[in-house]
RNA sequence: GGGCUCGUGGCCUAGUAUGGAUAAGGCACCGUCCUUCUAAGUCGGUGAUCGUGGGUCCAAAUCCCACCGAGCCCGCCA
């Protein structure tokens, strides 16, 4: 929960001891003021309603209240804006500040099956859910992330018996891992032993047979490897793995499947669940489990230590997710607070990505060309600049541009991946966003002479202190709605305003320093906040 | 066929939840500004029947209905 001067909530709260209105009916940032009030749906006369506010709100903060067609619009004073923000980060380091919920909260994200290196497709749930955690744990809710390792089902296994069949004799390595697992998929249609080899390691692996378990898990684990090193490259950073083969180890999901046992039917020896007119198969004729009961087992387990379960999916699970929910609410009583969060998929302009067939671009590859652009540019841009600290900056440019072309884009929207947009660091992007906070960083290097308060600002600082006095208005809605992408519209916002305030406020030796260096510093501050939820690196010199 | 999602200048995106002020940014293109603090920046210009057609409303990009187009799902895969 935020903590700050709202002084939103406070004039709403005096308004509404005369009138009856709803919190949303007081916009913030209008083009017309700071707070705006709608009275379009006021019975009474314009001015009437406007001067019996008027009189009402004897608020010290308030500047100016006026009347703009059907709005009221209510202007603050800036330096009530920037003493709210002052006080907080003096006080407490940060602003806003946040009460630490004692709730815990539990992303899980990514969970790509360890079939493959990780592409440009998957990454969005990576750069979703890890925003997510970032941001809901900014907000005061403690939280931690988790990556579901799919080590068990008919995948892993093929991924498996392809280095048996195909690379049997070399050591395991990604590379020949993919192989192996593109080739069991291009030959298994002609080669239908393959098939029945398949299902063979599977009974075996479902009845327990620990030596063939571990076998498997070595495999997934060096493809998992290979997962996280390139989420590392990201700044992406996973706190736990759960594996889903412990839950078949240990008996879990026949527990599970037992104690549904009065909802469930069969057909021959594959049990199914009801739902609708639809048969959710839980159990193969074989009596092996399937995906939709070990997700079960895997959501009643997290809930056993989360208040709170946020899964980050493909829009493909939104079936598999409505039929979930409704058997952990129904027949499980599942005691959490659950959201689901998809994101639409990453398409190429070719085409769409698939790791079987190949025509996947990894985030590997991604990384290396950004980083590479990166360096090009600023060899020619900054030549004075020496090799460690090109390097430094172009990773910290490359990560923080693959993530924001991401993340900045709702998740609900189809994405399709361009090389010259994501290679491109002008605009609407994170080396823009990099710019700005070097900009300021110079600045108080040359200046670091910050002063008191003023009351006078001029248009250009109040914008920038308005944009920065909104964050907390801007971190509550990324909550509400789980939406990393309005924190990335805040950034720019944000950004737009300093550049804005940059070129027309001149700062070093001019009289206006003190008190303009202290918007500097404060807008420093929330730069390094907001960045952070977003996953910018950000540097004093780039 | 049924279900879900998306459709906003040439291209990409915000705005849709909660209907309300001139539909806001970016890319590309044309032009402007480095003897003042980082030009990865700034300012100006060109460019939008908000997929189409109806409806509700004082008011629709936003709500409702139909249709069109794209994606995803409709497995004893995950």
């Amino acid at each position: 929960m935020l903590l700050f001067d709202d002084y939103r909530k406070i004039i709403l709260d005096e308004i509404k001891k005369i009138y009856s209105i709803q919190d949303n009916d007081m916009d913030i940032n209008g083009n017309f003021g700071d707070f705006t009030l709608k009275i379009f749906k006021f019975k009474e006369n314009r001015e009437e309603v406007y001067s019996k506010i008027k009189s009402i709100m004897g608020k010290d903060f308030i500047d100016k209240i006026e009347l703009q067609g059907n709005y009221i619009n209510f202007y603050i004073r800036a330096e009530k804006m920037l003493d709210t923000i002052d006080n907080s980060l003096e006080t407490f380091g940060m602003y806003p500040n946040v009460f630490q919920d004692t709730s815990k909260a539990l992303i899980e994200h990514t969970s790509s099956n360890p079939t493959g290196p990780i592409h440009v497709g998957r990454i969005r749930n990576s750069i979703i859910g890890d925003s997510i955690y970032r941001i809901i744990n900014r907000y005061g809710t403690r939280s931690c992330t988790q990556y579901f390792v799919n080590d068990s089902g008919k995948q892993v296994i093929s991924l498996y018996l392809g280095h048996i069949k195909y690379h049997r004799d070399e050591e395991m390595t990604v590379e020949n891992l993919l192989d192996g697992y593109q080739k069991i998929y291009t030959n298994i249609e002609k080669d239908p032993d393959i098939k029945k080899e398949v299902q063979a390691l599977d009974e075996r692996y479902e009845n327990g047979d620990s030596q063939l378990i571990k076998e498997i898990q070595k495999t997934a684990s060096i493809v998992l490897q290979s997962i996280t090193d390139s989420l590392e490259k990201l700044g992406i950073h996973i706190s736990t793995y759960v594996w889903e083969s412990n839950f078949i180890m240990y008996g879990n999901v026949n527990e599970l499947i037992n104690s549904l046992s009065d909802n469930l039917k069969s057909e021959g020896k594959a049990k199914y669940i009801e739902i609708g007119d639809k048969k959710i198969f839980l159990t193969r004729q074989d009596g092996t489990s399937l995906y939709f009961a070990r997700d079960l087992v895997y959501h009643m387990f997290k809930s056993e230590n989360f208040d709170w379960i946020i899964d980050v999916l493909g829009e493909d699970h939104k079936d598999h997710v409505k039929n979930l929910d409704y058997v952990l609410h129904k027949f499980l009583d599942f005691p959490s607070r659950i959201d689901y969060l998809f994101y639409g998929f990453v398409s190429l302009d070719t085409g769409k990505m698939s790791t079987r067939k190949g025509n996947i671009i990894t985030v590997n590859d991604l990384y290396e060309k950004t980083v590479e652009e990166s360096v090009s540019i600023i060899k020619e841009k900054r030549p004075d600049y020496g090799k460690d600290e090109i390097d430094r900056i172009s990773r910290a440019i490359a990560a923080s541009s693959i993530r924001f072309n991401i993340v900045k884009i709702n998740a609900n929207k189809p994405l399709t991946f361009r090389w010259e947009e994501a290679l491109n660091f002008e605009g609407d992007s994170a080396p823009y966003i990099m710019y700005a906070y070097a900009r300021a960083c110079s600045l108080i290097s040359r200046s670091g002479k910050s002063g008191k308060s003023s009351v006078e600002y001029n248009e250009y600082e109040k914008n920038l202190i308005k944009a920065i006095y909104f964050y907390p208005y801007y971190i509550q809605n990324s909550v509400d709605f789980l939406r990393a992408d309005i924190m990335a519209g805040y950034m720019l916002y944000l950004v737009k305003s300093f550049n804005d305030f940059y070129l027309n406020c001149p700062i070093v030796g001019t009289e206006e320093e003190q008190k303009r260096i202290k918007i500097v510093e404060v807008f420093k501050k929330i730069m390094e906040d907001s960045a952070e939820l977003v996953g910018i690196q950000l540097l004093e010199k780039i």
